[in-house]
DNA sequence: CCTACCGATCGGTAGG
DNA sequence: CCTACCGATCGGTAGG
């Protein structure tokens, strides 16, 4: 798996950042211990900190290394230069590839909102803004066809959506009521953010 | 204020409620003590176990009175009987004015789901949909200008919309990007679960 | 409802 | 990288 290239101590850097992510986005970050971590990643307590001088430093690196935009923003940048519907599309399905089987990945957002006061939720959003933001500007600028003209609007919309879909599809998970869902949950819901809910009903259409 | 009505037990159980709702919704459920529950409400930490045999004892209370539903289940409800583009905003309008201030009321399901592993949310969940999911039917059947014919799809977007909405309100909240939003964003937003980000583009209107 | 306490566990460190 | 330890704090309880 390539692990052979990495030297002992890069192995076990890796290991407690591996073991400190899984057990965060099951418990969350102050119901877990270090003794936690240190038992996951297979190394005594005292260990850890030759690699990471605190608890919170190894959660600010796996905020930076293993937040969710880091797998979905090259999917969503990558989807760009097709047919405005069609990169809304893609996007949305290499998203839900990227995310997979399992929708817990956002829970690190929610840990960050929740009990950081997203203090790291807010530089990111900063740093990541000018990158994202063009793209939606050129998507309003280059086609007629929308009726969202602030790209700003569009851009929280968008992500709204994204998150939406992976907290009501954690929310349902376990209920009844995900019987009740459509097998293409996912197109529906793009579909929704696309055309809406309503057909047009000033009778120009069906 | 009514506490006069009310016992001096009663009086210290909702002040027990009270600060540890208050607390949880600042830093989550384990980085809040049980001392620091009993400080804020002004008691000693030995008073609390008079009223609440637990800490979880008092998060499930909080679940039950404080839910966010709990404040907008009857805005949604009392919002029916209109025309349903008019539904759809009204309850919006009602929600964001019941939400008010500070969208930090979703915490506590944010909490749930991180914290709990959505161990009460899903016992919510069920017990709602009954309530919720007739009137969203409802909504399907009885008017022909719905794209969306799945009712608990629809329910599953407009609820997803209410939480991004909120999310994304916290997130861009301390952030540049908010300025950048146009000052009826909940409106925005609210149009475009109503009719998508595209208008229609079969040439069969505008 | 408070005082005083329990054992357990916390994050972190020294010293090898 | 482990062993053994630090002071602090945790949730909870007994006894009044």
């Amino acid at each position: 798996m390539g692990s052979e290239e990495l030297s002992k101590g890069e192995r076990t850097w890796l290991a407690i950042e591996e073991a400190a992510y899984e057990l965060f986005l099951g418990q969350g970050y102050s119901a877990t211990s270090m003794r936690q971590i240190a038992d996951r990643a297979g190394i005594a307590l005292g260990g850890i900190y030759n690699h990471f001088k605190s608890k919170d430093e190894i959660f600010e690196s796996i905020i930076i290394n293993k937040h969710p935009y880091k797998k979905l923003l090259p999917g969503i940048m990558a989807a760009e230069g097709e047919d405005i519907e069609e990169f809304t599309r893609n996007a949305m399905r290499l998203i839900v590839e990227e995310m997979g089987d399992n929708p817990y990945y956002v829970n690190l957002m929610l840990i960050e909102i929740v009990e950081f006061k997203g203090k790291h939720g807010a530089k990111l959003l900063d740093e990541l803004t000018p990158k994202v933001f063009p793209l939606f500007e050129k998507l309003v600028k280059t086609r007629k066809n929308f009726r969202v003209t602030n790209p700003a609007l569009l851009l929280r919309a968008f992500f709204g959506l994204i998150l939406s879909y992976f907290l009501t599809e954690m929310i349902i998970r376990d209920s009844v009521v995900s019987s009740l869902m459509p097998k293409n949950a996912a197109e529906a819901y793009m579909d929704i953010f696309l055309h809406g809910v309503l057909k047009e009903k000033d009778g120009k259409n069906v």
